[in-house]
DNA sequence: AAGGTCTCCTGAGGGC
DNA sequence: TGCCCTCAGGAGACCT
């Protein structure tokens, strides 16, 4: 599933391969994965057919291409998005939604669960429009400690939700929420406005630390649905500490870690290590 | 206004 | 073998 680390892999990968590159020809395979831009197809490939690609960028899950003419094309991998380059004809993927034909390479956006998507728009002080209310994530250089930690103090609602409401911080999903929770020790549904500025503060640099570790080893992955651009997988899944690993030991305390259903998905803690908050 | 829920989608895997 | 059920979850729409 691509959260930051994920997402991150892939735009290095595609920086080091299209910057400079045309876009000589589009096509749009699956309709559904061009449904944010308002004129549908037509519009997608008409706006960014002819144009050159000036530089890759990312914003939490965000991924864009900045173009020649104050244009980005935004995209986000959804569940099971993957943008792969082809350097020689090769078969179309099963899933393959859209493909832009570069100068000496061809680039794919390959979606089994098409709830990934792309769509050309404008940009606003760097930042492509649609994405204004999408906040700075800990990667960037910008991103202040102080403003977040603040800022996750004041929301009435379990901590977790927190972590995975993109406008507060964002680049963190189910996965790392999970891991950064564990290793801080944290409940997830610990209210929010409970924790100490320095609780705070700790957690959101686990939640750094734990994705900066994943980038290390290239993201992680479960299965083929995420790959980067060179077809190979994360390594990170080797190294998780509590998601996905119900059953087993906490590798703190030994203590079987659980999985419960928090909205309407899973969240995996040690019950030892992170215990349920006292009731208010 | 802000918090919480619903919905979109496809394939893998389990039970029988 | 095949059919049906459950599960995976990011984020915008929608409701309260």
């Amino acid at each position: 599933m691509p959260e930051l680390p994920e997402v991150e892999v892939v735009r290095r990968g595609l920086s080091a391969w299209i910057i400079g590159q045309q876009v000589n020809s589009v096509e749009v395979l699956g309709q559904r994965s061009v449904r944010r831009q308002t004129g549908g197809s037509d519009e997608f490939i008409g706006r960014l057919t002819g144009r050159r690609i000036a530089d890759v960028c990312r914003r939490g899950k965000y991924l864009w291409f900045r173009l020649d003419d104050e244009q980005v094309v935004l995209a986000h991998l959804g569940m099971s998005g993957q943008m792969l380059l082809k350097r020689t004809p090769a078969p179309d993927e099963k899933h393959l939604r859209i493909r832009l034909v570069l100068d000496d390479l061809e680039l794919r956006f390959v979606d089994q669960r098409t709830f990934g998507g792309m769509c050309v728009e404008e940009a606003a002080n760097g930042l492509p429009v649609s994405i204004g209310h999408i906040a700075r994530d800990p990667l960037d250089s910008a991103f202040d400690l102080e403003s977040v930690s603040r800022r996750i103090r004041s929301k009435r609602s379990g901590i977790k939700r927190v972590l995975l409401d993109q406008t507060t911080i964002s680049g963190i999903g189910n996965i790392y929420a999970d891991e950064a929770l564990w290793r801080s020790r944290i409940h997830w549904n610990t209210p929010a406005e409970r924790l100490s500025a320095a609780r705070a503060r700790e957690l959101i640099c686990h939640a750094d630390e734990v994705m900066r570790d994943a980038l290390l080893v290239g993201g992680t992955s479960f299965d083929s649905l995420y790959v980067n651009v060179n077809g190979e997988s994360g390594y990170f899944d080797r190294s998780l500490d509590v998601y996905g690993r119900a059953g087993k030991p906490c590798r703190r305390c030994g203590t079987t870690i659980v999985r419960e259903e928090f909205m309407n998905r899973s969240s995996y803690r040690c019950p030892r290590c992170q215990r349920r908050p006292r009731l208010a």
